[in-house]
DNA sequence: ATTCTGACA
DNA sequence: TGTCAGTA
């Protein structure tokens, strides 16, 4: 399929495809015309990047995992040993944001609890 | 009509 | 990441 298809069937614009093949997360072929040719494990591809960005990692790391995991029907299962230690680092971190998101929604939580208390003083700010 | 590369009020 | 340009 070519870059339109793929667009439709990821839901990824055509700008973010071209750049998660610049930062080396897909390697689509070429047609003599330069057209990119996409796979359907490139379309797999992209969902698991989605998820990998969504978790915060960053292209380069990402770019190291997608080639070092194995596609056994129930999920994706480590292939690179080395790897999974800098997987361990990228856990902690986001351990971390959730906490730090938590504090956040604590604080929204104890305004929000203030409740509004009347309409006088709209004005000001 | 589609895709491509490069660039940036 | 959006978007516009100038092509093939």
């Amino acid at each position: 399929m070519r870059m339109g298809e793929m667009v439709r069937r990821t839901g990824v614009n055509e700008r973010l495809l071209r750049y998660y093949e610049e930062q080396g997360l897909l390697a689509p072929e070429r047609l003599p015309s330069g057209y990119r040719v996409y796979s359907d494990a490139d379309v797999e591809t992209v969902r698991r990047i989605r998820t990998l960005l969504a978790a915060g990692l960053p292209t380069a790391t990402i770019a190291q995992v997608l080639p070092c995991v194995r596609d056994d029907g129930s999920g994706l299962a480590p292939v690179c040993p080395d790897l999974v230690a800098q997987l361990r680092g990228e856990r902690e971190r986001i351990r971390h944001a959730i906490k730090d998101l938590q504090a956040s929604q604590g604080m929204l939580d104890t305004i929000i609890a203030a409740g509004p208390v009347d309409g006088t003083n709209r004005q000001a700010a």
